[in-house]
DNA sequence: CTGTATCCTGTAAGATACTG
DNA sequence: CAGTATCTTACAGGATACAG
């Protein structure tokens, strides 16, 4: 089931809509992407996730991590090493956010580089 | 220059935090991606905006599409009809955004898909 | 180490009324 | 039609201290 790229009729523009909502409904605050982003990297332990996204306050961290759990898209383990950790990773329908999560990044350094050109020309 | 995709090394990591936090930075608050969303499919006037993007109030919109409008994303025309109308369109660089909101909608669709197909299960 | 419990603040965002 | 001006509120998010 190919999906129609092309469809750019104001009569898909509703599905779209919804789509949109629910997806950054799912991503919506401050730290959510950045922890999938992270996470997309391989499994890692908490304060180590803190210690990858720059700023993050543990009770973000914690509860950020809660809402992906709750939505399916994190999984988390306790380890029973000395003292406990807990391993996050992302389950397989996080990793389904891996084009996302690369569209944005994608974005993000081309607006980066557009940054520096136009800083170098002035 | 073809970006290399397979760099999932944990010292690609932080360039793409980077990348991510600019891109959600300009793209920050509850309707700047639905705006986007909307405009990608041709431009539209303002109360038109206001139809589309359900639920928006008018100070809301004319906030978030200054905001468009200063990032350089969208551009702004006024027609002299009469009374007055104005247009809203994406810029060349909006479009670059294009990427990501198709990705944003796509995942949103298989979601829903997801979800119904679910509840047909049980 | 991995969190939770409080407390506190700024701001995103809604409602309503109004202007050119 | 296309906004702006105010007022108000809820909640995201930060700081700090503490617990298992």
């Amino acid at each position: 089931m190919q999906k129609d790229k092309e469809d750019r009729s104001q009569d898909a523009c509703a599905h779209h809509h919804l789509a949109i909502r629910d997806t950054m409904e799912l991503l919506s605050g401050k730290w959510k992407i950045r922890i999938i982003g992270s996470l997309s990297f391989g499994p890692k332990r908490f304060m180590e996730l803190k210690g990858y996204i720059d700023g993050i306050a543990a009770k973000m961290l914690s509860k950020e991590l809660q809402d992906l759990e709750t939505n399916g898209l994190v999984n988390r383990t306790v380890l029973q090493t000395k003292p406990i950790t807990v391993e996050y990773k992302l389950t397989p329908y996080g990793y389904s956010l891996q084009p996302v999560i690369d569209a944005i990044s994608d974005w993000g350094m081309q607006h980066r580089n557009k940054m520096i050109a136009h800083l170098k020309k002035a």
